[in-house]
DNA sequence: CGTGAGGTACGATGCAAGACGTACCTGAAG
DNA sequence: CTTCAGGTACGTCTTGCATCGTACCTCACG
């Protein structure tokens, strides 16, 4: 079903560790929760993430992201769009999103219950 | 002191980093499935997880589930035990538990459409 | 008290990962 | 073609982490 993506998005057998270890970094995780709280599988583009790294370093987390199945990559040349694999990740990992967008929404609570 | 401290296991706190990065080894991944697929929250010691690592190596993954929150360790001295904390990760990370499990119930499948 | 198994603490080591600098590529605008 | 912004590739530095070695602690057993 990944008809858009040819052999470069076929991450789905990306096993957890990679997932895990993908989403353990903030800065990753941020990309992931503004994607899945968009609603909407629509492309992003890389600034609108505002993220306080170098371009190096954006491109870096973009691959492991896009590597371990969670995003894809639509390469424009000179521009880049990213777009959540929503679909794919409810699938595999029903539960995931929700988690991320829990914890953003809970942040700052510190209340117990 | 490391007996009933509450102070210890309120890892509660745990961020989402931190329970991913704990769950990104793949021993410690391997610990929470049992862990989990058992049922019961009794104790289990730390030799019923065959870990292909040292002694040392294993206090210290037990000691990153701990900070995760997702472990308790029950100290007898020259024993240990180790039990879930199933309650608190269903309610703070509704649905994770079901991640880990299925991901060991699917491993082979590789059924791509 | 001595022995032994289980566990911990501290240090060292090897490897993976995050971050950046430099250089280069790509496409749009002039 | 030149310029410029966005992206990438490669190398490098630094940090973090998994692992083990050595030494020490704790309790049960005799």
């Amino acid at each position: 079903m990944t008809g858009s993506g040819p052999a470069e998005d076929d991450a789905g057998n990306a096993d957890l560790g990679t997932v895990f270890r993908a989403l353990a970094d903030e800065h990753r995780r941020t990309v992931i929760v503004k994607l899945a709280a968009d609603g909407s599988d629509r492309e992003h583009t890389c600034n609108s993430f505002d993220l306080p790294v170098s371009k190096q370093t954006q491109t870096h987390h973009f691959r492991v992201l896009r590597e371990a199945g969670l995003i894809h990559e639509i390469n424009y040349g000179n521009r880049k769009g990213i777009r959540l694999r929503r679909a794919e990740i409810n699938r595999r990992l029903p539960g995931l999103l929700d988690l991320l967008t829990a914890e953003r929404r809970d942040t700052g609570t510190g209340g117990s219950a």
